[in-house]
DNA sequence: GTCTATAACGTGATAGAC
DNA sequence: GTCTATCACGTTATAGAC
């Protein structure tokens, strides 16, 4: 792996731990193996490098989630199917951290992926949703995209809640609950 | 305002904007008009005023949900009260965001209030939700605890969700998404 | 491309005058 | 109690050798 390589992953995971604010250049060098002149040669700074990073893992965490969107299934199964995924749940969002570092938000261009992913995986699950509703096996009453507000906000929280706890079980319990809720509005065609 | 008091609730408003990380004792000097000896004799220093602030913002954030809870009416009334209470959403939850910060999670000391305040949060919501179901409000098949978490999730990944679009809009679609989740797991014995 | 040296500035804290 | 001076260290970057 090249130096602009690791510099890139190692800036991803410090984001990861740390968050922006909380991360310095030469931490990321010490982590990458990589010397202050390399760095700056590759990129132009602290900024320019968490750029390539933030794009990189909201690249991949689009990805993953379309990845669960797009097996075969009733709404209701996919769905399930995304929030029962197995993430590294202690860790939190790497994404959804971001918006919390106000050097991240004041900056337009770190803000923009984070906004973008975010925004991107509520109108996803409104479509997913919505197909379902189509499909007669959700309820006519569930709005789509409040419904996709509301599961998206139930990940992001249950993050917040299992970090406080250092613990899994809240997050767990948060998605069994809005599974739960959820499960009240679905009829199953195909099963009866 | 005394020099000491002045201090904490420079801190409180810096913890809640920039996090412990992104907060230096030099900015709470500047913010409470305060000097460096002035600080470092009322506190020992940064994690000790921290601790303070912490502690008061839990003391607060407890006391107004209580308030919500404490007034009479359905437990669907109370929880949506609680919800729909008015909220700085932009700002996030001021105890919420310390989940994020590295350093805040690392200190036992400071997680204390943090992990108290939130796990209270969600036993004080399944108190709700159980007092509701005894008089026969809500449905039975409900759980209690799993759905306190999903309550509570949904507003603290709300705020999640309104820093990414630097809008109210998603949040206000989340908790409305929940409401009328729990809303078909209702029923009204007074109103038939 | 990568290294080391240097620098201007900020951080978190201590010391001691007043 | 509050002030200013000072300090060791870290941050973010630039310069220039190799």
């Amino acid at each position: 792996m090249s130096s602009a390589e690791r510099l890139i992953e190692s800036t991803r995971e410090l984001l990861w731990e740390r968050g922006y604010t909380g991360t310095s250049p030469k931490e990321i060098q010490r982590r990458a193996g990589a010397g202050q002149g390399s760095m700056y040669h590759h990129f132009a700074g602290k900024p320019d490098l968490a750029l390539a990073a933030i794009n990189r893992t909201a690249e991949e965490m689009r990805a993953k989630a379309e990845a669960g969107f797009t097996v075969p299934g009733t709404a209701m199964e996919r769905i399930t199917g995304y929030l029962r995924r197995e993430r590294d749940v202690l860790k939190g969002c790497p994404i959804g951290r971001l918006t919390q570092d106000p050097e991240v938000m004041a900056d337009p261009g770190l803000r923009a992926p984070v906004e973008q992913t975010l925004s991107w995986l509520r109108d996803r699950i409104a479509e997913v949703l919505e197909e379902g509703r189509e499909r007669g096996e959700l309820a006519p009453g569930l709005d789509p995209r409040t419904t996709a507000a509301t599961v998206v906000a139930v990940l992001q929280g249950g993050y917040v809640l299992a970090r406080a706890a250092e613990s899994t079980a809240p997050f767990e319990q948060a998605i069994t609950g809005v599974l739960d809720l959820l499960a009240a509005h679905t009829s199953r065609p195909a099963a009866g």
